[in-house]
DNA sequence: GCCAACGTTGGC
DNA sequence: GCCAACGTTGGC
C-alpha cells in the first residue's frame, strides 16, 4: 500500500516548474538535515508513493502539485562535497548520515492550495504542516488528507 | 525584516 | 547530562 507525504521547497530555490522542466521530470531530493525527515526518507518512503509539493516562504504560500517516489533512500552526495552549501563533515561516504530519494513530477495543480485554505479546513486541522512551530520539511499525511487537498485544488 | 519555535552545539 | 548560546526555518 502506499504511503503518502509532503515536502516542502522553497519555490525561489526550486519550484514544481523547475520539478516540470528538469530531466525526466525528475530530481534527486538532497539537502535535508533532519533526523526526522531522513528517516522518512531512508526508513519509510518507498517507490510509487504521492507527495503533495508545498511551496514555502513564497507568496501565496501552499500546495502546488503531486509528485511521487522514483527512486528509494540513497546516500546524500551534497553531503561530502565541501564546496556544497549542505557539506557536513560528519557524513562519511562508508557511513552516510544524510540520505535521499528521487521524485518525478505528476501533476501541477491548477489553483495553489493555500495555507490559509488548508488553517481554515477542518478536514485538514490533524496535518503536521499548520502545526505551531513545524519545521519539518518531510513530512507523512493520510490518504484522505492527501484527497482533499487534490480536490480544493480542483474546486476553486 | 522581524522574530518565535525549535534543533544542535559546546562548556561545564 | 544539563542548559545557555547560537543558527535555521519559515510564517507574518
Amino acid at each position: 500500500m502506499i504511503k503518502y507525504w509532503l515536502i516542502k521547497s522553497e519555490p525561489d530555490v526550486f519550484s514544481i516548474d523547475d520539478l516540470a522542466n528538469a530531466d525526466n521530470k525528475t530530481t534527486y531530493w538532497d539537502g535535508v538535515r533532519n533526523y526526522q525527515a531522513r528517516n522518512f526518507m531512508r526508513d519509510e518512503m518507498k517507490i510509487g508513493d504521492k507527495i503533495l509539493y508545498y511551496h514555502s516562504n513564497s507568496d501565496p504560500m501552499g500546495v502546488a502539485g503531486i509528485c511521487e517516489i522514483v527512486k528509494e533512500a540513497y546516500p546524500d552526495f551534497s553531503a561530502f562535497d565541501k564546496k556544497d552549501p549542505h557539506f557536513d563533515p560528519k557524513s562519511k561516504k562508508d557511513d552516510p548520515t544524510w540520505f535521499m530519494i528521487d521524485v518525478k513530477f505528476l501533476e501541477k495543480f491548477k489553483y495553489l492550495v493555500t495555507l490559509s485554505e488548508i488553517k481554515n479546513n477542518p478536514k485538514l486541522s490533524e496535518m503536521k504542516l499548520i502545526q505551531r512551530g513545524s519545521r519539518l520539511s518531510v513530512m507523512p499525511i493520510t490518504k484522505a488528507e492527501f484527497e482533499e487537498i487534490a480536490k480544493m485544488a480542483k474546486a476553486k
